[in-house]
DNA sequence: CGAGTTGTTGAAATGACTCAATGTTAGTGG
DNA sequence: CCACTAACATTGAGTCATTTCAACAACTCG
């Protein structure tokens, strides 16, 4: 099957990404070049905790879940991605394992590098490794933050909290208010808060009655955002 | 005042550590010529969160705690290091904040490095760049595993795990068992298990009476190590 | 020896989880 | 188009691990 999308389009999208942002136009053509465009299906894995990671993966369109399973079998939700975003940067290091796993949501498109030619495209072009520093510094960021919210914050916060991290990457303005544009179940809103499911249920069903939020059956709609940032910072009530 | 340490001393130093793993001498050289070797004092503040990161600091002599405030107070100990391990990598990048508060514990020496200049020795060698792409997936692969024995694991079975790591990086063999060689106050470990003094109390004179470990003001002597590892892993009882 | 730090322990309070029952919605096939 | 099913969501009651508060004991240092 012939690749439904032109160069161009890939290059823009390529030029998204953090790890490939600042280079010039040739360069991002020998990066391209490395890579190959592969479709995948709804619910499809694309990278697997535990395997070796041997691969580099970014969405050109689709969405997909990144998630880790605990040795006792509970699932943490760690992050969705979209067009332009990655997975896997590991794989620019020899002998690394995947920590996570990617799974799609929806059917698309993703453009996959092996590591190591990744990496043999930073040993010649620096700023691909510093980029990948850059991103690895934010996760590291972002990740810290999440440790200290799990350690000083109660779950309602953490929960608003988290609602509006993905307002941030999927929020979209409706006449009422903001909708979260994902399928949303209540369990993965509990595997993203580091809650359950019920206590995600009675707190979501509390903000409702409250007027703060619409939610029903994988949709949750912020209707009164500054008072709902409120209750990301407050202290716990 | 003259450096109290000769160059061969401190390239072996620099070679310890991830940063630098697998460089020349000769490269080894330019790094060290590129860094200033200051003493410091016990309690003195190498590194304050807050700051825009500046500075890339390795230890020579001496060690510190890598520590965290939150927003409301609460102080979390994410690492103690000692001589030839570092911290400020996200100086190498521009425009970035120090997230974490490097605090020294006894007198000693680092050497530190403006970020920039390691950034452009990074640019000129780029296995430096991949060295700290390297040392960044580590950090946040320990950080990812953390959030996770946070989500899933009881407090004992955090303190047990956390117990063992610091055996892992300053355990010292004794006739009765294994001595952690460092002051750890009930505080201390509270703050790295993510947990209260009084817990950590509690929990620790229930193993103490188990027969376990013998510990006393600031030291933890841990006396059947296999019984106690089975602690760490075990399914909360 | 006294003062301050550090550690211990009890009792009470609490936030969140578990379990179980019930209600609701979307999708499927007759 | 309706009924059926499976997945998803809600809610109540009971339980539990952990925290909080408070009082006291032990150790260390000047």
């Amino acid at each position: 099957m012939s690749a439904p999308f032109s160069e161009q389009a890939l290059l823009d999208r390529l030029a998204e990404n953090i790890t490939f942002a600042g280079l010039d136009r040739a360069v991002l053509q020998e990066v391209l070049a490395a890579a190959s465009l592969i479709a995948f299906s709804a619910d499809e894995i694309l990278l697997r905790q535990g395997d070796e990671a041997t691969t580099f993966v970014m969405l050109v369109e689709g969405r997909a879940k990144l998630l880790q399973v605990t040795p006792d079998g509970t699932q943490i939700l760690v992050r969705y991605i979209g067009p332009g975003k990655e997975c896997g940067i590991v794989s620019m290091l020899p002998h690394s394992v995947n920590k996570l796993t990617a799974q799609a949501m929806d059917p698309g498109w993703h453009l996959r590098w092996p590591g190591a030619a990744l990496a043999s495209l930073a040993q010649t072009h620096p700023a691909i490794a510093m980029n990948a520093l850059r991103l690895m510094t934010l996760r590291n960021e972002e990740l810290q933050q999440r440790y200290q919210e799990l350690l000083t914050d109660c779950v309602a916060q953490r929960l608003a909290i988290t609602l509006l991290r993905l307002v941030g990457q999927a929020g979209r303005q409706l006449a009422q208010g903001t909708l979260i544009d994902l399928p949303l179940s209540r369990e993965d809103l509990a595997q993203m808060a580091g809650t359950t499911l019920y206590t995600v249920s009675r707190t979501l069903s509390f903000w409702e009655q409250a007027g703060l939020i619409e939610s029903g059956r994988g949709r949750v709609v912020i209707l009164k955002m500054e008072e709902f940032e409120a209750l990301a910072a407050a202290v716990p009530s």
